[in-house]
DNA sequence: TAGATATTTAGATAATTGTCTAAATAAAGT
DNA sequence: ACTTTATTTAGACAATTATCTAAATATCTA
């Protein structure tokens, strides 16, 4: 459907580095930035560019910010896939 | 071979469409461009980002060079995802 | 209320990218 | 050899993007 998001924010390598943290559990702007070389302000970027790409959601508790892993978007790339194979 | 290239040729929607379009067998490069409203010189640009990125092949036969679908370049992404979802 | 912390937004810039036209290469037919 | 057909390569340009700094917003605590 609306892959285009979905692969543009999946084509920065940064991007698919923050999703490979979030598969341990939901974590803080804060702490997903620690590991990167960039700006908070950069990294903020680029959450929100996954959060309109459906890969993730956020959730405010108080004084931060939870981002937290989206799957199901990732089963239509999956199956799009699958199409592209011939098991459709 | 990285995942980098892959997921920029992917983050694409001509690119996306040729590959569906390759999903029917192999094709020349003018068949491919048949269904797009852009000149032959920037359907070859697309079809040099997939093959660089491992998604197609080319052979020459002839006057005609034929590109065709590769599918183990998308199992590896397939493989990626589950990653994430935990299967791993 | 004021200040500290967490995060985003705004504006700017350099690099990348999708597209074009024009020229080059490759093969086939006359 | 020359021409036609198929495709790529080179060079240019506008749009997009990743990044930065600086400023704004949201929340907590003293």
């Amino acid at each position: 459907m609306a892959f285009q998001e979905t692969f543009k924010a999946l084509s920065d390598p940064t991007r698919r580095a923050i999703l490979d943290l979030l598969k341990g559990g939901a974590k803080t702007a804060g702490e997903i930035g620690v590991p990167f070389d960039m700006t908070g302000a950069t990294v903020s970027h680029h959450l929100s560019v996954l959060k309109e790409a459906g890969l993730i959601s956020d959730e405010r508790r108080g004084k931060y910010i939870y981002y937290e892993l989206n799957v199901t978007i990732l089963d239509e790339i999956t199956g799009w896939i699958a199409g592209l194979k011939g098991d459709s």
